[in-house]
DNA sequence: ATGAAAGCGCTAACAT
DNA sequence: ATGTTAGCGCTTTCAT
């Protein structure tokens, strides 16, 4: 027996599969690591004795199981719908390549780093992509252990390289058609200021209203500790309870703006009459509200594919150049911007 | 070298580490296996030559590497936020026992099924859990070859345990209370008929029907070939087209639920007083729409808990006696069902 | 293309 | 608790 824990039992040997098929063990070693030519006649050899032995999957292991490893794709949260596509993207392009992919829900910090470091070692993860924030210090370890992609949340500290957005210019292209349809008096509902897209998204926001010269009310700038709509729901309320009547909110996430909406209606005020609106990322709740949401749209999958093709290269391909992508996003205009609705 | 088709490259010999702290390979091993008692200080001489070697997380991988090993979670899709709470659970109940949980997605058929088995191969899976419905054939030839568990969709067929709920009583309750509000004309939304769960709420609801004499009409039942908002729309759309104008939709998610609102708000008819809806999973969105969903909460979180549990005890305890659990449901009542609201 | 046999990495049995 | 040594499974080399 090797390394393994021993978890699973009844392992199959070669010598089992080589005295049934009357072949030697160098010949099954040949075969299932694919490294040397055989015989389509002693493939099907080895294939009866592996029936045989109550394994009828011999035939495609045989055939694959010369390709790619595993890559792991780790998420903050499932919850989260935005990862859905981006996951698909990067399993599309694993399957392409015949290489595998699993997905693994941590955060990870001081205390989860080393049993996350664990994981990868125990399922002999060829690569990584993190769509975390990662703290710089675990960040750092986690790229001695394996090869890593940063995607859509990324730190430039240790020329790892990401694909991603750029998060402060889609907030100001957000920002300046909100203010070019009147808007003065908005608000701004972030995510957690420890990741990166929360400090450029409130960057951007910073700029667009300096530059048009809107004054900024501090206290209808929200910044939650994370993506939750029940938390933005009692901001918000703090807010209005206060008398604050802000003609428009920019919310760096569709659940966050899905909030405001229910808040406004709770406090009578319509959206996008009174109150405009827009969030970010363009998820399944932004068409499925009422009003529905005007969002920025990222390229989910292709932020997902992309990631996993660069993975891929830098695994097989050593010390690759480092190169970092960033796609485009797209403003994508809803109903809950719109002057005159129907 | 062993079996692995070597992707991960540079890997770290004992003999490597013997020599450097000075210990020998059988020590080495010992202490990644766990299987026998090693001195602290020896413990001590192979972190600093792992170290060394710029491996940091020697000392966490020698405490823990002799626990459990990896297990597989398959849901069909990433998109239904219905299995993130079911992932979390299960993703729990995995490291309370020291187990790892990775998961993947997959609709699992007759051209996937080759392939799925090699990553169960490739990532030497101890275990697996499926929330998929997997057509029989592979059912049958996945469970030869791997411990499994199924979550929420089930078959009987081969005596392979499951953790569900009763889907049949779960829509009953909910179309009793439906029936109990004075609606007579009720509509049902339904999911893919292959799952077994779309099987048992379709009779459910037949069952209700006939049990309070109300007449079905065939045209109200839609039957759609995913769980899809916008399929839900055209296919309601049609309906509301034809003149039909019924009084109550129950929905087999609430996602179908969400487009039933929205449809109706396009027809102009209210919500709940023209249409009482009622969806199922207690999702996110439910909360969010407005109005809020009335809906069948199932425990998602304990699914997927027990289900891992139920794995572990398999996989660990190799042939102990075949044991299901049927978890309780709970209907939600929301603005979307009720008579009067603010 | 295949087998025989040597080599390698790991584990287990035995001795201390 | 640790080292020595035998043994096992797999890969690779060499010969055919």
């Amino acid at each position: 027996m090797q390394t393994t824990t021993d978890v699973q039992k009844n392992r199959v040997h070669y010598k089992q599969i080589a005295q049934i098929s009357g072949l030697s063990v160098a010949t099954i070693s040949r075969i299932f690591t694919g490294r040397a030519k055989v015989a389509e006649d002693t493939k099907d050899k080895v294939v009866k004795a592996l029936a045989a032995l109550g394994i009828d999957d011999g035939l495609f292991r045989i055939k694959e199981n010369q390709r790619g490893g595993l890559l792991v794709f780790n998420i903050p949260s499932f919850g989260n719908p935005f990862y859905a596509k981006i996951m698909s993207g990067a399993k599309s392009a694993a399957t392409q390549r015949g290489w595998q992919l699993l997905v693994n829900e941590e955060h990870i910090n001081d205390s989860t780093i080393d049993n996350f470091i664990l994981l990868l070692q125990k399922v002999r993860a060829a690569g990584l992509v993190t769509a975390n924030h990662v703290p710089p210090a675990q960040l750092q370890r986690i790229a001695k252990t394996i090869p890593l992609v940063q995607c859509c949340e990324f730190d430039r500290a240790f020329d790892i390289p990401y694909v991603s957005i750029d998060d402060s210019m889609a907030t100001r292209s957000a920002m300046e058609y909100l203010i070019s349809l009147g808007r003065r008096n908005i608000g701004f509902v972030n995510g957690p200021i420890r990741y990166k897209y929360a400090r450029e998204r409130l960057q951007g926001y910073r700029e667009s209203m300096e530059k048009s010269g809107l004054p900024m009310d501090p206290t209808l700038v929200i910044q939650l500790p994370e993506i939750s709509y029940n938390l933005a729901v009692s901001a918000l309320t703090n807010i209005f309870n206060t008398g604050k009547r802000p003609d428009a909110f920019f919310c760096a996430s569709d659940i966050l703006a899905a909030a405001v909406i229910k808040v406004c209606a709770r406090y009578g005020l319509k959206v996008p009459k009174d109150v405009a609106v827009i969030g970010f990322d363009n998820v399944d709740i932004s068409f499925m509200s009422s009003p529905t949401i005007t969002t920025i749209s990222q390229p989910e999958f292709q932020l997902g594919f992309s990631a996993c093709e660069l993975l891929i290269e830098r695994v097989t391909n050593g010390e690759a150049p480092l190169h970092n992508i960033v796609l485009d996003t797209e403003l994508i205009v809803r109903e809950s911007s719109q002057q005159f609705t129907t």
